[in-house]
DNA sequence: TGAATTTATACCTTTTAGGGTATAAAAAAG
DNA sequence: CTTTTTTATACCCTAAAAGGTATAAATTCA
């Protein structure tokens, strides 16, 4: 099994966005329509995770899914 | 069913990116280890995808999904 | 401290993404 | 134009994501 990161990029941002707008799992989960299951594997760095559901949340932050240069934050857990 | 769009982001970078280095679906599907359905998909538009095999394609190109500022070609799918 | 709230873990079920492959359509090459 | 290559569509199957819920751990705050 591939193993979570709590910090990989889409988990660290949701999870800082969601704390700067004193807002709780549920109710993030609620305001978006995802199931807080959903929520709570997304902040805690599930390694795969359904584009649609993630731009839900995202959405809800302004925000989407897109392709950008590779972070040295992720290069370090490649190993590279 | 949602619909497709083959202008999102994601499609269209991977699109753009194969064809700068003149390759085939089936040469980008060969080399990042992804099934060619799913290049295909890809590049169509699929709505809903797993983060963990378009980074794998992304990957190739440099690059990873990471959540950004929602762009004026999404917003006009949104249709805000 | 202890009570209340928030977050995390575990179990089961339904749905669907992705792989493979075979075929058709479209594009490129000759 | 005809042939070859590339891309698109359609089918079935398997694996796993997401949902719901119940419980446990951790955090907050009185």
């Amino acid at each position: 099994m591939e193993t979570w990161n709590r910090h990989n990029p889409i988990a660290q941002f949701t999870r800082q966005r969601r704390k700067e707008l004193n807002l709780t799992q549920v109710e993030l989960s609620d305001t978006t329509g995802v199931g807080l299951r959903f929520v709570r594997e997304l902040e805690q760095g599930k390694p795969n995770l359904m584009t649609d559901k993630v731009n839900q949340v995202l959405l809800f932050f302004g925000h989407e899914l897109t392709p950008t240069p590779i972070s040295d934050e992720t290069r370090r857990d490649l190993g590279t």
